[in-house]
DNA sequence: AACCTATTTAAGCATTTGCTTAAATAATTA
DNA sequence: TAATTATTTAAGCAAATGCTTAAATAGGTT
Protein backbone atom coordinates (compact mmCIF):
# COMPACT_ATOMS: atom_id res chain seq x y z
CA UNK A 1 0.00 0.00 0.00
CA UNK A 2 1.08 3.74 -0.37
CA UNK A 3 4.85 4.02 -1.09
CA UNK A 4 6.22 0.45 -0.23
CA UNK A 5 7.43 -1.52 -3.34
CA UNK A 6 6.08 1.98 -5.53
CA UNK A 7 7.92 1.35 -8.54
CA UNK A 8 9.41 5.29 -9.47
CA UNK A 9 11.12 5.23 -12.41
CA UNK A 10 14.30 7.19 -12.99
CA UNK A 11 13.04 9.07 -15.91
CA UNK A 12 9.39 9.86 -14.07
CA UNK A 13 8.49 13.55 -14.81
CA UNK A 14 7.36 14.36 -11.17
CA UNK A 15 6.11 17.80 -12.54
CA UNK A 16 3.70 15.80 -14.88
CA UNK A 17 3.02 13.22 -11.95
CA UNK A 18 1.72 16.43 -10.17
CA UNK A 19 -0.14 18.11 -12.95
CA UNK A 20 -1.80 14.52 -13.72
CA UNK A 21 -2.68 14.49 -9.63
CA UNK A 22 -4.42 17.96 -10.15
CA UNK A 23 -6.53 17.73 -12.87
CA UNK A 24 -7.94 14.04 -11.42
CA UNK A 25 -8.22 15.82 -8.12
CA UNK A 26 -10.40 19.23 -9.60
CA UNK A 27 -12.70 16.96 -11.45
CA UNK A 28 -13.23 13.85 -9.05
CA UNK A 29 -16.76 14.46 -9.06
CA UNK A 30 -17.28 14.94 -12.44
CA UNK A 31 -15.46 11.51 -12.78
CA UNK A 32 -17.69 9.66 -10.31
CA UNK A 33 -21.03 11.15 -12.16
CA UNK A 34 -19.94 10.53 -15.59
CA UNK A 35 -18.63 6.73 -15.05
CA UNK A 36 -21.93 6.20 -13.07
CA UNK A 37 -24.35 7.23 -16.14
CA UNK A 38 -21.93 5.39 -17.86
CA UNK A 39 -21.99 1.81 -16.06
CA UNK A 40 -26.09 2.42 -16.29
CA UNK A 41 -25.43 2.32 -20.04
CA UNK A 42 -22.90 0.12 -20.31
CA UNK A 43 -24.80 -3.11 -20.11
CA UNK A 44 -26.38 -4.49 -23.42
CA UNK A 45 -29.96 -4.48 -21.73
CA UNK A 46 -29.92 -0.95 -20.48
CA UNK A 47 -28.68 0.81 -23.35
CA UNK A 48 -31.55 -1.40 -25.65
CA UNK A 49 -33.65 0.05 -23.06
CA UNK A 50 -32.01 3.82 -23.09
CA UNK A 51 -32.19 3.44 -26.95
CA UNK A 52 -36.17 2.18 -27.32
CA UNK A 53 -36.53 5.20 -24.69
CA UNK A 54 -35.06 7.78 -27.13
CA UNK A 55 -36.91 6.00 -30.61
CA UNK A 56 -40.36 5.80 -29.13
CA UNK A 57 -40.48 8.66 -26.49
CA UNK A 58 -41.89 6.68 -23.64
CA UNK A 59 -42.47 2.79 -23.00
CA UNK A 60 -43.82 0.51 -20.15
CA UNK A 61 -42.28 -2.67 -18.45
CA UNK A 62 -44.87 -4.66 -20.06
CA UNK A 63 -43.71 -3.54 -23.65
CA UNK A 64 -39.96 -3.74 -22.98
CA UNK A 65 -40.30 -7.00 -21.80
CA UNK A 66 -42.05 -7.89 -25.11
CA UNK A 67 -39.19 -6.18 -27.34
CA UNK A 68 -36.31 -7.68 -25.41
CA UNK A 69 -38.24 -11.15 -24.91
CA UNK A 70 -36.98 -11.18 -21.12
CA UNK A 71 -38.75 -11.11 -17.79
CA UNK A 72 -40.71 -8.22 -16.51
CA UNK A 73 -38.92 -8.53 -13.17
CA UNK A 74 -35.73 -8.38 -15.02
CA UNK A 75 -36.79 -5.44 -17.51
CA UNK A 76 -38.29 -3.79 -13.97
CA UNK A 77 -35.10 -3.95 -12.13
CA UNK A 78 -32.81 -2.43 -15.16
CA UNK A 79 -35.33 0.53 -15.00
CA UNK A 80 -34.97 1.31 -11.46
CA UNK A 81 -31.59 1.24 -11.74
CA UNK A 82 -31.94 3.98 -14.36
CA UNK A 83 -34.52 5.55 -12.33
CA UNK A 84 -32.07 5.84 -9.27
CA UNK A 85 -29.56 6.87 -11.71
CA UNK A 86 -31.44 9.54 -12.05
CA UNK A 87 -31.36 9.14 -16.18
CA UNK A 88 -34.80 8.27 -16.42
CA UNK A 89 -37.88 9.16 -15.02
CA UNK A 90 -41.84 7.99 -15.17
CA UNK A 91 -45.48 8.76 -15.57
CA UNK A 92 -48.30 6.83 -14.51
CA UNK A 93 -51.22 6.04 -16.58
CA UNK A 94 -53.98 3.90 -14.89
CA UNK A 95 -52.07 0.59 -14.19
CA UNK A 96 -49.11 1.07 -17.05
CA UNK A 97 -46.43 3.10 -16.20
CA UNK A 98 -44.43 5.03 -18.83
CA UNK A 99 -41.13 5.21 -18.58
CA UNK A 100 -38.67 8.27 -20.53
CA UNK A 101 -35.06 9.20 -20.42
CA UNK A 102 -35.12 12.07 -18.46
CA UNK A 103 -34.20 15.73 -20.79
CA UNK A 104 -31.85 16.89 -18.63
CA UNK A 105 -29.65 13.84 -19.23
CA UNK A 106 -30.72 13.37 -23.07
CA UNK A 107 -27.94 15.55 -24.57
CA UNK A 108 -25.34 13.57 -22.33
CA UNK A 109 -26.83 10.26 -23.94
CA UNK A 110 -27.33 11.22 -27.16
CA UNK A 111 -23.91 10.76 -28.45
CA UNK A 112 -24.23 6.81 -28.18
CA UNK A 113 -26.82 6.92 -30.10
CA UNK A 114 -26.00 8.62 -32.97
CA UNK A 115 -22.73 6.06 -32.32
CA UNK A 116 -24.92 2.96 -32.35
CA UNK A 117 -26.48 4.49 -35.81
CA UNK A 118 -23.05 4.99 -36.84
CA UNK A 119 -21.42 1.76 -36.09
CA UNK A 120 -23.24 -0.42 -38.94
CA UNK A 121 -22.20 2.32 -41.32
CA UNK A 122 -18.82 1.73 -39.76
CA UNK A 123 -18.13 -1.76 -39.76
CA UNK A 124 -20.01 -1.74 -43.21
CA UNK A 125 -17.40 0.32 -45.07
CA UNK A 126 -14.59 -1.87 -42.76
CA UNK B 1 -40.11 -17.70 -20.03
CA UNK B 2 -41.45 -16.73 -22.88
CA UNK B 3 -44.57 -16.26 -23.10
CA UNK B 4 -46.47 -17.78 -20.26
CA UNK B 5 -47.39 -15.03 -17.60
CA UNK B 6 -46.53 -12.39 -20.07
CA UNK B 7 -48.53 -9.21 -19.66
CA UNK B 8 -49.91 -8.44 -22.26
CA UNK B 9 -51.63 -5.13 -22.27
CA UNK B 10 -55.02 -4.63 -24.03
CA UNK B 11 -53.67 -1.09 -25.20
CA UNK B 12 -50.19 -2.45 -26.68
CA UNK B 13 -49.57 -1.59 -30.19
CA UNK B 14 -48.16 -4.62 -31.88
CA UNK B 15 -46.76 -2.65 -34.82
CA UNK B 16 -44.73 -0.25 -32.24
CA UNK B 17 -43.56 -3.49 -30.66
CA UNK B 18 -42.72 -5.05 -33.79
CA UNK B 19 -40.82 -1.97 -35.47
CA UNK B 20 -39.08 -1.58 -32.15
CA UNK B 21 -37.80 -5.72 -32.04
CA UNK B 22 -36.80 -5.10 -35.94
CA UNK B 23 -34.38 -2.29 -34.57
CA UNK B 24 -33.14 -4.03 -32.21
CA UNK B 25 -31.87 -6.99 -34.03
CA UNK B 26 -30.89 -4.78 -37.21
CA UNK B 27 -28.01 -2.69 -34.27
CA UNK B 28 -27.47 -5.84 -32.18
CA UNK B 29 -23.90 -6.14 -33.19
CA UNK B 30 -23.30 -2.34 -32.41
CA UNK B 31 -25.38 -2.61 -29.05
CA UNK B 32 -22.70 -5.17 -27.75
CA UNK B 33 -19.70 -3.46 -29.10
CA UNK B 34 -20.70 0.08 -27.64
CA UNK B 35 -22.10 -1.66 -24.38
CA UNK B 36 -18.78 -3.11 -23.80
CA UNK B 37 -16.72 0.27 -24.67
CA UNK B 38 -18.76 1.82 -22.09
CA UNK B 39 -18.84 -0.90 -19.26
CA UNK B 40 -14.64 -0.39 -19.55
CA UNK B 41 -15.72 3.81 -19.07
CA UNK B 42 -18.41 2.89 -16.65
CA UNK B 43 -15.75 2.43 -13.97
CA UNK B 44 -14.27 5.12 -12.21
CA UNK B 45 -10.61 4.23 -12.20
CA UNK B 46 -10.97 2.98 -16.06
CA UNK B 47 -12.51 6.21 -17.31
CA UNK B 48 -9.94 7.86 -15.06
CA UNK B 49 -7.05 6.28 -17.03
CA UNK B 50 -8.61 6.89 -20.18
CA UNK B 51 -8.87 10.48 -19.73
CA UNK B 52 -5.02 10.63 -18.43
CA UNK B 53 -4.06 9.13 -22.00
CA UNK B 54 -6.06 11.43 -23.69
CA UNK B 55 -4.76 14.42 -21.96
CA UNK B 56 -0.68 12.85 -21.97
CA UNK B 57 -0.61 11.02 -25.01
CA UNK B 58 0.66 8.02 -22.87
CA UNK B 59 1.65 6.99 -19.82
CA UNK B 60 3.24 3.91 -17.91
CA UNK B 61 1.41 1.30 -15.06
CA UNK B 62 4.26 2.89 -12.79
CA UNK B 63 2.98 6.78 -13.37
CA UNK B 64 -0.76 6.19 -13.30
CA UNK B 65 -0.37 4.22 -9.99
CA UNK B 66 1.32 6.67 -9.03
CA UNK B 67 -1.23 9.78 -9.77
CA UNK B 68 -4.13 7.41 -8.96
CA UNK B 69 -2.67 6.21 -5.79
CA UNK B 70 -3.22 2.69 -6.05
CA UNK B 71 -1.09 -0.64 -6.41
CA UNK B 72 0.44 -1.73 -9.87
CA UNK B 73 -1.57 -5.03 -10.34
CA UNK B 74 -4.59 -3.23 -9.79
CA UNK B 75 -3.54 -0.69 -12.80
CA UNK B 76 -2.12 -3.27 -14.88
CA UNK B 77 -5.18 -5.18 -14.38
CA UNK B 78 -7.57 -2.37 -15.91
CA UNK B 79 -5.25 -1.40 -18.29
CA UNK B 80 -5.42 -5.66 -19.84
CA UNK B 81 -9.06 -5.09 -19.35
CA UNK B 82 -8.78 -1.91 -21.69
CA UNK B 83 -6.36 -3.94 -24.17
CA UNK B 84 -8.30 -6.53 -24.71
CA UNK B 85 -11.47 -4.40 -25.32
CA UNK B 86 -8.96 -2.76 -28.13
CA UNK B 87 -9.25 0.67 -26.72
CA UNK B 88 -5.78 1.02 -25.70
CA UNK B 89 -2.29 -0.01 -27.13
CA UNK B 90 1.13 -0.03 -26.18
CA UNK B 91 4.64 0.21 -27.33
CA UNK B 92 7.69 -0.91 -25.20
CA UNK B 93 10.82 1.82 -24.78
CA UNK B 94 13.12 -0.70 -22.52
CA UNK B 95 11.50 -2.22 -19.67
CA UNK B 96 8.83 0.92 -19.49
CA UNK B 97 5.79 0.07 -21.09
CA UNK B 98 3.18 3.06 -22.21
CA UNK B 99 -0.41 2.35 -22.91
CA UNK B 100 -2.15 4.99 -25.04
CA UNK B 101 -5.61 5.40 -26.51
CA UNK B 102 -6.28 3.31 -29.74
CA UNK B 103 -6.63 6.08 -32.44
CA UNK B 104 -9.75 4.73 -34.11
CA UNK B 105 -11.69 4.81 -31.42
CA UNK B 106 -10.88 8.44 -29.92
CA UNK B 107 -13.65 10.00 -31.74
CA UNK B 108 -15.78 7.42 -29.88
CA UNK B 109 -14.44 8.05 -26.88
CA UNK B 110 -13.79 12.13 -27.33
CA UNK B 111 -17.68 13.24 -26.06
CA UNK B 112 -16.47 11.37 -22.88
CA UNK B 113 -13.83 14.14 -22.47
CA UNK B 114 -15.54 16.80 -23.44
CA UNK B 115 -18.40 15.80 -20.99
CA UNK B 116 -16.08 15.69 -18.06
CA UNK B 117 -14.64 19.15 -18.57
CA UNK B 118 -18.29 20.29 -18.80
CA UNK B 119 -19.73 18.67 -15.86
CA UNK B 120 -17.62 20.81 -14.31
CA UNK B 121 -19.44 23.92 -15.83
CA UNK B 122 -23.03 22.51 -15.08
CA UNK B 123 -22.57 21.97 -11.70
CA UNK B 124 -21.38 25.29 -10.93
CA UNK B 125 -24.21 27.36 -12.76
CA UNK B 126 -26.63 24.83 -10.91
C1' DA C 1 -65.62 -7.93 -2.01
C1' DA C 2 -63.31 -10.95 -5.37
C1' DC C 3 -60.64 -11.06 -9.32
C1' DC C 4 -57.83 -9.50 -13.01
C1' DT C 5 -53.77 -6.79 -14.80
C1' DA C 6 -49.36 -4.18 -14.46
C1' DT C 7 -45.64 -3.58 -11.83
C1' DT C 8 -42.47 -3.86 -8.01
C1' DT C 9 -40.03 -6.07 -4.37
C1' DA C 10 -37.58 -9.73 -2.11
C1' DA C 11 -34.88 -13.90 -1.65
C1' DG C 12 -31.74 -17.01 -3.72
C1' DC C 13 -27.97 -18.05 -6.56
C1' DA C 14 -24.38 -18.30 -10.17
C1' DT C 15 -21.28 -15.18 -12.39
C1' DT C 16 -18.49 -11.22 -12.75
C1' DT C 17 -15.76 -7.55 -10.87
C1' DG C 18 -11.89 -5.44 -8.66
C1' DC C 19 -8.99 -5.52 -5.31
C1' DT C 20 -4.87 -7.93 -2.50
C1' DT C 21 -0.69 -10.57 -2.05
C1' DA C 22 2.72 -13.43 -3.90
C1' DA C 23 5.03 -15.37 -7.65
C1' DA C 24 6.53 -15.14 -12.59
C1' DT C 25 8.51 -12.53 -16.87
C1' DA C 26 11.50 -9.52 -18.97
C1' DA C 27 14.65 -5.93 -19.75
C1' DT C 28 18.81 -3.37 -17.32
C1' DT C 29 22.55 -2.79 -14.80
C1' DA C 30 26.42 -4.13 -11.89
C1' DT D 1 25.60 -14.24 -13.81
C1' DA D 2 23.36 -11.98 -10.03
C1' DA D 3 20.72 -8.17 -8.50
C1' DT D 4 17.42 -4.48 -9.78
C1' DT D 5 13.51 -2.42 -12.05
C1' DA D 6 9.01 -2.48 -14.55
C1' DT D 7 5.39 -5.10 -15.47
C1' DT D 8 2.33 -9.02 -15.76
C1' DT D 9 0.05 -13.04 -14.12
C1' DA D 10 -2.26 -16.00 -10.84
C1' DA D 11 -4.80 -17.25 -6.73
C1' DG D 12 -7.93 -15.83 -3.32
C1' DC D 13 -11.72 -13.36 -1.67
C1' DA D 14 -15.36 -9.90 -0.61
C1' DA D 15 -18.64 -7.27 -2.99
C1' DA D 16 -21.52 -6.25 -6.86
C1' DT D 17 -24.32 -7.78 -10.83
C1' DG D 18 -28.18 -9.80 -13.16
C1' DC D 19 -31.03 -13.23 -13.59
C1' DT D 20 -34.96 -16.51 -11.55
C1' DT D 21 -39.07 -17.53 -8.91
C1' DA D 22 -42.43 -16.29 -5.67
C1' DA D 23 -44.77 -13.00 -3.05
C1' DA D 24 -46.41 -8.17 -2.37
C1' DT D 25 -48.58 -3.62 -4.15
C1' DA D 26 -51.75 -1.13 -6.56
C1' DG D 27 -55.09 0.20 -9.87
C1' DG D 28 -59.23 -1.47 -12.67
C1' DT D 29 -63.27 -4.67 -13.43
C1' DT D 30 -67.03 -7.50 -12.46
Amino acid sequence: MGDVNSCIREKANPIQINECRNKIATNETSFTQLSGILSLAGNEVRLKILYLLEQERELCPCDLSDILGMSIPAVSQHLRKMKDGNIIEFRKEGQTIFYSLKSEHLKLLQPFFNIINQINLITEHA
